[in-house]
DNA sequence: GTCTATAATTTGATAGAC
DNA sequence: GTCTATCAAATTATAGAC
């Protein structure tokens, strides 16, 4: 029914993804999509609704992802380095949430709280997996967005391979 | 002489440490500083003049510091813990050059580079302790920059500490 | 739901007086 | 070196027709 209201988020999301939460627009998004800047504010009142709803969808796809992903016998770190992977190899993405927690400090607070969830939730997860304590969660969550924006920085995906190959 | 040249570069990294390279003006800086606009443009032609500036003035320091800090029985990856731990002390603020990093895709050219260039002088230099290799260096140059983004997104500092404490 | 049109503000940058 | 004044462009957001 709301093809238009997931389109804009799909594009959204990439622009988030690529040029932060100050570098993208409603007139550019627009543009992508196909319509006018008003009519994306038909769906989202704000651009920190739009920022907050893509960052939550981001967060629940992770979190399925991550579900749908772990079988029996696979290693649960192993998952959460593919999954983190997965997104820069795309074509060199950061972690939505790896974004928006950097630019934390002027955002909206609805949208820095969805990625502080993101970052609880990471921790809170990897601290339940056996074996591990919630220093471990804090140490390898920062493990990865860490090795995702030396990744990006150095413009080299392969960079977060050699940060993240002892975790698996 | 330059003591204006270098208010404006003190009040511009604090800007982009807190709010990102988008998130500053130069007429915050001049209100803050206590002039027009126009006479920062004087001393900075363009705003990625400045930037690249401030993020090569940061890079140096950085250096300079590490440097001075490091004795013959200091260990040195407790250095660059404290280095790092040390600026988000203050007052939370993100690495600079994380910062930049992470908004890397739409900033100018010769502000991007002064932040990889962050990246891998760090990279090189853990890499050439004694005992490390170069995948140990962007690992725990990895490590230190997401436990900042960790522990900024969270707004708690002690995060870093629990991320970084299996370093020392 | 999408449009045109526009308001109100902010931005980076420049010209020229002093 | 700093100022006033200004430009051209972009931004978020809204009003109202269709």
């Amino acid at each position: 029914m709301s093809g238009k209201r997931d389109e804009i988020m799909d594009v959204a999301e990439r622009m988030i993804r690529t040029h932060g939460y100050n570098g993208f627009s409603f007139r550019e998004i627009a543009a992508e999509v196909g319509v006018k800047s008003a009519s994306v504010h038909y769906h989202f009142a704000t651009k920190a609704d739009l920022a907050a709803a893509v960052a939550r969808r981001f967060r629940e796809r992770f979190e399925a992802e991550l579900a749908e992903r772990s079988t029996a016998d696979s290693n649960p770190l192993s998952d959460w380095r593919d999954l983190f992977r997965g997104a820069l190899a795309d074509d060199g993405l950061m972690c939505l949430c790896g974004i928006l927690a950097v630019g934390g400090n002027d955002l909206p607070l609805e949208v820095a709280q969805e990625a502080r969830q993101f970052m609880l939730d990471g921790i809170d997860a990897i601290s339940n997996l056996d074996g591990f304590s919630a220093e471990d969660g804090a140490r390898i969550m920062a493990q990865l967005e860490g090795a995702m924006l030396l990744a990006r920085s150095l413009g080299d995906p392969t960079v977060f391979d050699k940060a993240t190959r002892h975790l698996v």
